[in-house]
DNA sequence: AAGTGTCCCAACCGCATCTGC
DNA sequence: GGCAGATGCGGTTGGGACACT
């Protein structure tokens, strides 16, 4: 039937495809009026007998296709395959570079919001964009290359603050459904008592946040949580709020609940109100404190909006644990934190940094410039711009100034302490646990070998994407690469790029393969 | 050629929301 | 307002296809 899908095409060989062993088995103890419900995937008489009915019914009242037309579907199973494979507007084949870069700008804006960017996309459906979403988020994990494109950063970025001007702290949950309203739920503090970072690189509780998987957080709310500095540790639960759904908090990502956990901290203490308290009682005890000082903490609470989008690690709902637990210890190869050499401390490093009280570089380091995803890159990219511009540089210390001036001067902090933090050859405490753990995240042994295999795997996929993707912008000639965008000097960029090997022998081509992995095709 | 791992995608599941009574 | 059914949504899973060893 021309309706058919290809796939459709494909599955019907697949076996065993309208079987008797399938009606039998399959059902479930889900009966219809002509008995047990069919599950599993569709044939192409089924297809024919849902088109028809459709044509001369219309969408709709899924439950009575079953009732009146023989299907022995249910309306549920019926309205999803009509909607993801019969309906004649559908665009068959694989997304066009357009279209994946209009995935990727939705989903910086939106998160894991498929239906919404389905509703954007003509043609293509949720459960298309999703899947497209989740495996080209584990290539790219795997390669441990970030997801978002400078570009899309900074548009992210500019309509974050298009939408700050617009609307007033107290409006925005009004106007974005992931800001939710203060207060509108509660974590249990026992959740965050269990907190045991320093034994646990796993999902903490914190990262369990009922409700909402932080990754899911669309990158624009973060944004502008970050940009809206009034947002407390407080709000910031509230950012991760549940709107619905317990049951996503699995797919969270310890770097990022790591970085919150920061983020938490400094917040808490830039607001200088309630919010340290209310966080301490949940266990979110912070030795940070202690030696934190304004101007360094100021910066942090930008940190936290940083998204899911924690380079490399999107809404996936693969654990990313799992690869960190794979991490080799590099500490005692490289000898020192902050050098481009030594991208990963070691797990016991980790514990260290989790368990010791931090030096003020700690703090800093509390909001890593690697890894930290969308917000951070964005931040982190202007901030580097700025400073490119200007060479002086100034602590401010201000817990209670304008949004504005909190972002700038926060930003201003942030550059400064992150490169000393990275300058530091010795100090391990040049990062806080916080951003260790969240420069974890997106590097997996895995994708460090992968890069590090990508000289000797020709055809490799990773490689493969990341020759595809030859950014014009960054590729074209030396002088670009060794001046332009700055990004590509950042630290965290070097790092989470695996750009140095052990021997800090990372070439040129490598590096460039990676910056080219921002391609043209984004 | 066989075994293994990964990719890809259709479909399912459970929960949230909507709608009508 | 409460309830039940319908619908929508997002996460997850199962299995074939494909690539690699």
């Amino acid at each position: 039937m021309s309706m058919t899908s290809e796939s459709e095409d494909r599955m019907v060989p697949k076996g065993a495809i309208g079987s008797p062993s399938i009606e039998e088995t399959s059902g479930g103890g889900n009966f219809g009026v002509n008995g047990p419900l069919k599950k599993g995937p569709w044939t192409s008489a089924e297809d024919a007998i849902l088109v028809e009915y459709v044509t001369k019914h219309g969408e709709g009242n899924w439950n009575a296709v079953q009732k009146h037309s023989g299907l022995a579907r249910c309306g549920k199973s019926c309205r999803l395959r009509w909607a993801n494979h019969l309906r004649p507007d559908l665009k068959k084949g694989a997304f066009t570079p357009e279209e994946e870069r209009r995935i990727i700008e939705l989903h910086a804006k939106m998160g894991n919001k498929w239906a919404r960017m389905a509703a954007e996309l003509p043609g293509r459906t949720d459960n298309e964009i999703k899947n497209y979403w989740n495996t080209r988020i584990k290539r790219r994990q795997r390669a441990g290359l970030p997801i978002y494109p400078p570009d899309i950063c900074l548009q992210a970025l500019s309509e974050s603050k298009q939408s700050e001007n617009l609307s007033s702290f107290s409006s925005v949950e009004t106007q974005h459904p992931d800001l939710l309203p203060i207060n509108s739920f509660e974590i249990p503090a026992v959740e965050f008592k269990n907190l045991e970072l320093n034994h646990q690189l796993y999902p903490s509780p914190l990262l369990d946040v009922p409700g909402r998987g932080l990754l899911d957080i669309p990158a624009s709310s973060l944004l502008a949580q970050g940009l809206h500095s009034s947002y407390g540790g407080k709000t910031l639960l509230s950012a991760v709020h549940p709107t619905k759904r317990l049951r996503q908090s699995e797919s969270l990502f310890p770097g990022l609940a790591t970085s919150f956990t920061g983020a938490f901290t400094n917040c808490s203490k830039y607001h200088n109100d309630g919010s340290a308290q209310s966080l301490q009682s949940f266990g979110i005890t912070s030795a940070y404190d202690q030696n934190l000082t304004s101007d360094n903490h100021s910066t942090s609470c930008v940190l936290p909006g940083s998204h899911a989008l924690l380079n490399g690690n999107p809404s996936s709902s693969e654990p990313s644990w799992a690869m960190k637990l794979e991490l080799p210890s590099l500490q005692t190869q490289i000898g020192s934190w902050g050098s481009p050499s030594s991208p990963l401390p070691s797990l016991e490093s980790v514990d260290t940094l989790i368990q010791s009280p931090p030096t003020e570089h700690t703090q800093s380091g509390s909001l890593s410039p690697r890894n930290s995803g969308l917000l951070d890159a964005v931040l982190y990219e202007s901030q580097s711009l700025k400073n490119f511009k200007s060479s002086s540089c100034q602590h401010m210390s201000s817990v209670s100034m304008a949004q504005g001036e909190v972002m700038d001067n926060s930003l201003q902090d942030l550059h400064e302490a992150e490169w000393e933090a990275y300058g530091d050859p010795i100090s391990p405490r040049g990062h806080s646990a916080a951003s260790v753990l969240s420069e974890y995240t997106p590097i997996s042994r895995s994708s460090m070998d992968e890069l590090q295999s990508l000289e000797n795997t020709p055809g490799g996929k990773v490689k493969q994407e990341a020759e595809e993707m030859v950014p014009t912008q960054f590729c074209g000639n030396d002088d670009a690469f060794n001046s332009n965008n700055m990004i590509f000097s950042r630290p965290d960029f070097l790092l989470a790029s695996n750009c140095f090997g052990p021997k800090g022998e990372y070439g040129k081509e490598q590096l460039h393969a990676e910056r080219c992995s921002w391609g043209t095709s984004w």
